[in-house]
DNA sequence: CATGAATGAGCATTCATTCAT
DNA sequence: CATGAATGAATGCTCATTCAT
């Protein structure tokens, strides 16, 4: 994983120590918390896992988070609040309608990388495979929805369902970023341009 | 659901009340489980559960499954026994690639509304959204991948990476299964249409 | 473990078949929970892994005895019965009081050797080290004290406490047999004279 | 039982309030097993029944012992850590082999005295008689054991079988200590003397 | 506010026993 | 009388959560 600190921002100038320190154990669950979704799976990992990861108290997680669940959303707040601008940013230096959905791909299959690719575990024992919905994807989502509406009202784009074009690209996104994971060594750039041909010209496609 | 009795063939003829009975109980349990898998997700949903789901007491079930792996994967391999020569023969009947794609999701999909449309439960409740590989979505994934091979090894489609098409492919219906689900009525020839789209022709591609 | 026949006199000429069927499956019971006492320790051994023992089915156990109590009472009665007339036959043919004590426990520790010397288990494994009476034990510490007291009676030996001394027969009988039982040969001989020895004449007795 | 307050000693002056409840509880459950080992027996005993003997709440036993062995031990180290010194005080001041014989086994019965004497319980109800080798049983063992090679090395002893004698010194003590139990009131020196003049002098000797 | 022991509900699993076949 | 599936109480153990310190 990237290393939490890079990754979930711990606030620069607080107050007094108090915060400091408060501030520090927030940041010491949720980087725990991370490693311990990744290394046991959302559904099995427990609190319990969440602290034995920190060196606090059983009992302080409860100042912070009141379950397993909110952690989650925590993470997921965080993961999204950096990942949204990303791909505004995309979207406002976009060119071409092309360039946009290469540029988010890649662009998530990078933050899939930065977060997930160098954790110390198999990523792919067996077991009935569960997927848990990550932020970014959610954002992707609806990225790309609101600017394939975008695209089909500006008759940049013939009028799909954008329901099911944005699921077809969360459930691509995911199943491929997933894939490129597991290679070694992970192939971003392929990723990204293998998931836009797909989604834009489709197999019989002359591109590729 | 569809109700159990379509979905595990219940035996035909049983030779003796004791094995109606065995049947019955097996029949039972795995009706509970897949309930309960689907109200609860696979992995928080508990041995108790599903027993709770029957009449029967708790020690019952172990006459029956090991564990809670031990039904779901009766319960896959049930699937997988029903869906599979489905595949079989679209394969065989298929007159193009096209033909094929689209029939493979559209079985696919109809399979999905068998098994878990009408559902009691609201099936987009909040709280991370976990899911686990279904085997009729594994059959889908690996079919596809198999007859795509094929077609690039016969210079029917462009050399495309199978491995991810796969995946892609996977996802797509994954995803997009789950959207027609939620909508009302579900309209799998719809959904078979424009995952088929797409896959073939992509969002730029001419047909649609 | 002397086979079981050796052990448990099956009847020899039962009426019909039925009877001797009924035999059969007893005989079949009691050497399971023999072997299963032995294997796993009293406590510790369930009925479940007695009928496990036999290809009997479960219920059939309760047709014959009432619960693990049970067997290992039959069992022990069993063991007694035979062991009895031997330390009968032993005090009516001894001449002296040393040779009595010598033959009884020579009796003692080759009913041991038959009884479990050749269990294909460890013996000796850890865990606390857990012993359950058996009636051969009983049976000496009977004998002896009823011995002692018609000794003692008759002025052939000075007045000790029987009770005190019939314990420490048996505590004698029961450890130098243990002991005796991990040795490779088990030398039934030299435990028997050396008991005879220490509970004749002590360790400051000139004879050994 | 002595009080458990005679026998495990607890800690005397405890930090806070947070330590004394945590030695008082410790404390609580190895009272109560100790307790219902002695009730129930070691194998028959559970974790519940121990947890049930005090008022503590079932998951509380965790903190303090993983399972029923390691309390078992727990007590075990205590009462040998209490034991061992006092046999070796008894070595260090005997001036004959016969003292220090009579000694030890007079310490070891005023050790069981101490420990399992005012239970309330039968001690000898029915059911088969199982016994755990308490940790004073084997200190006596090794410690005999030891002392006779001695002896024997020195030649102040004849050259017994060294293992077979602790064994039977073992059985001796148990058995008769158990026997010396279930008198009313208990005779600790007569006990020890009984068993001294056994082990020096067998029954044949002058001296009783 | 941190701590970490106590709590008791809950879980998977095993067991003795019953009883319809 | 043999069978073996059903039963549900009981077991060992873990967990989220509370709360006195």
């Amino acid at each position: 994983m990237a290393d939490m600190d890079d990754v979930i921002e711990a606030p620069v100038e607080p107050a007094g120590k108090r915060e400091r320190a408060k501030a520090q154990n927030r940041h010491a669950i949720l980087a725990a918390a991370k490693r311990v979704f990744a290394d046991l799976g959302y559904e099995a990992a427990t609190v319990r896992d969440i602290i034995r990861g920190t060196d606090l108290a059983s009992g302080t997680f409860y100042n912070y988070f009141r379950s397993k669940e909110e952690v989650f959303e925590a993470l997921a707040d965080d993961s999204a609040r950096r990942f949204k601008p990303i791909l505004h940013a995309i979207r406002e230096q976009s060119t071409t309608f092309e360039d946009y959905v290469h540029s988010s791909l890649r662009a998530f299959f990078e933050f899939l990388l930065e977060d997930y690719a160098d954790e110390g575990r198999p990523v792919s024992e067996r077991r009935p495979h569960v997927r848990v919905d990550t932020p970014e994807m959610i954002a992707v989502y609806e990225e790309i929805r609101a600017s394939l509406e975008q695209a089909i009202a500006r008759g940049m784009a013939p009028p799909h369902d954008a329901d099911y074009l944005a699921c077809a690209c969360i459930g691509i996104a995911q199943e491929v970023g997933g894939a490129m994971l597991r290679r070694n060594p992970p192939d971003v750039e392929g990723a990204a341009r293998f998931c836009t041909g797909l989604v834009l010209d489709g197999l019989n496609g002359a591109r590729r």
